[in-house]
DNA sequence: TGTGTTGTAACCGTTTCGATTACAACGACA
DNA sequence: TGTCGTTGTAATCGAAACGGTTACAACACA
């Protein structure tokens, strides 16, 4: 099981953002560059970006911009934006109900299975777009 | 994004086993009755199980039982037993080296990115079999 | 030897993913 | 107003992963 490349990307691009879009006109073409994907899934994920309120997009013009100051979008906002919004644990759909445990394990496992994922969560929240952009220039 | 079910399956599996292995012979039959899926995949994640020391199972004559107290495993060890062992996050392989952006993202992202797959497998290890097992005896 | 079970291999249909092509909609500017 | 660069989105493709299922050899015990 592994997340999707689009979170790293979307990490990706909202770097690239905040570090060029006082110079360049950031397109998906120029972020596609960076990157190394294909310009569509770049504009697919900018979309979801651009929905989730952490960048704006000039629409015919071209050019994203962040929507808000970088230290105020974590990893979790990346995370949800991007992600779709569904329990990250699958559970097997048809425990036999006649059966003590298949009766109840449904009941036993969830606030487990939440607490995992709210552990996964507060991680990422600790994270800023800021500490990102300020290291990656820092190494360059 | 979501973990394949064969982890909750082999949690249903274990408090399953837990609960019967005294009074009955635990089959793949019987555990797939059960769960409420095919015996195949019983046996299938039962192997995963067995390869890493959590239940023996008797060839030939059939039926699972624990290989350790219920007090030593806990939801990271069935974890680890039955995802694939690779990181939990898919890197965007090809970013340009010439941009700066695209030369550091991989180095500035990884420590963050392990520190929050670290996070969820120390909440996993949170929580052991014996508790599972008492909760579920106990609604029952 | 016969029976019940495990261990595996093979195949199927569905879903997801990323890559790619194609094209309409849009905004700026000559 | 018409052209141009860009975005938004649909459609299609191949690959991989999942769960379901059938089939059968290997195994242990009576």
């Amino acid at each position: 099981m592994q997340f999707s490349s689009r979170f790293t990307i979307a990490v990706h691009i909202l770097v690239c953002t905040a570090m060029f879009q006082e110079r360049e006109k950031v397109t998906s073409a120029f972020l596609a560059g960076s990157i190394g994907v294909n310009p569509v899934i770049v504009r697919n994920v900018l979309g979801q970006l651009s929905a989730a309120g952490l960048v704006g997009i000039r629409a015919g013009v071209g050019g994203a911009h962040l929507a808000r100051p970088a230290e105020e979008t974590t990893l979790l906002d990346v995370f949800r934006a991007v992600e779709k919004d569904e329990a990250l644990f699958h559970f097997h759909e048809n425990p036999n109900p006649l059966c003590p445990v298949g009766r109840n394990i449904h009941t036993v496992m969830d606030s487990r299975l939440t607490d995992i994922q709210s552990a996964m969560e507060r991680q990422m929240a600790e994270t800023t777009l800021r500490q990102l952009v300020d290291e990656t220039q820092e190494k360059a």
